[in-house]
DNA sequence: GACCTTGTGAGACAATTGTCTTAGGATAAA
DNA sequence: TTTATCCTAAGACAATTGTCTCACAAGGTC
């Protein structure tokens, strides 16, 4: 029986997205950079935030010195993963093939990524299914 | 000052969707499609959510005969939207191409959405930018 | 009328989230 | 060593979410 992932709430991914950026952190260097990008936090706030990710196996702290350093346990590739797949699975009836059409019509893409996009779909079809015929 | 679009929790969501699916309904009539579907829940709690939907103005109800009749106030493409955006600007720095990207790459997509994708790219970036220089 | 069946209203109650206060241990500075 | 700092521990507290219980009203049934 997998216990299910645990959720991330909004304040704890930022606290994870600073230790992603920086590899590590106290907390008062974790609240540093957040008071930089705009979030007004005390620094308890921060310290309960961390400790409530570290309850939840998603970062790990050792004591060097004066003051705990916490890594993230969780990469920001597996936290996509999860919220998108959770995603798709309640809004897009499991198929990410919706989602990306929405995507696509509502949040429209610059030149540079459509191409990059389109670079990986023709990957992905392989040429057989490719309807480039004057290539014959 | 626009008030921020209300959260929409994941129960609320499911009973939402039932909405949409039928159209409107009762409490009894959306118990019985939940169950259905495989959620166990007790008369109340489908009331209690109903409520708070309403509360927050994503349903409507009128009193017919006995029972109130809800309604959905806010459509599936809304409540998609709010969610997309959410998750490009929590995870993806606001860039709804990473998103795509990502969702290529870790959920592959089967051929005839694929196509399809790719239909929309080619309309979206117009001949002049493509690359079929065969063509020239 | 006395009784069910359905439905609503009003809350209860625990878990999670968002934030902070306060007390006390270490460390560094005077 | 007295003070001023910085750190953690412990938990407070309100709002939101997930679920339910219970009392009571309105409509049928015998």
């Amino acid at each position: 029986m997998a216990k299910r992932p645990p959720t991330i709430p909004d304040s704890e991914l930022d606290v994870l997205k600073v230790l992603w950026e920086r590899g590590h952190a106290t907390v008062r260097e974790a609240l540093e950079t957040l008071r930089e990008a705009g979030r007004e936090w005390s620094y308890a706030t921060v310290a309960t935030l961390l400790d409530r990710l570290e309850g939840k196996g998603l970062v790990t702290s050792d004591r060097r010195e004066l003051a705990f350093v916490y890594r993230p346990a969780i990469t920001d590739q597996e936290v996509r993963q999860r919220r998108v797949s959770s995603l798709v699975d309640k809004l897009y009836e499991g198929e990410p093939g919706l989602l990306v059409l929405h995507l696509l019509k509502s949040h429209p893409l610059n030149p540079v990524q459509a191409k990059e996009v389109r670079a990986v779909l023709d990957g992905m079809l392989g040429d057989s299914s490719k309807k480039r015929d004057k290539d014959r």
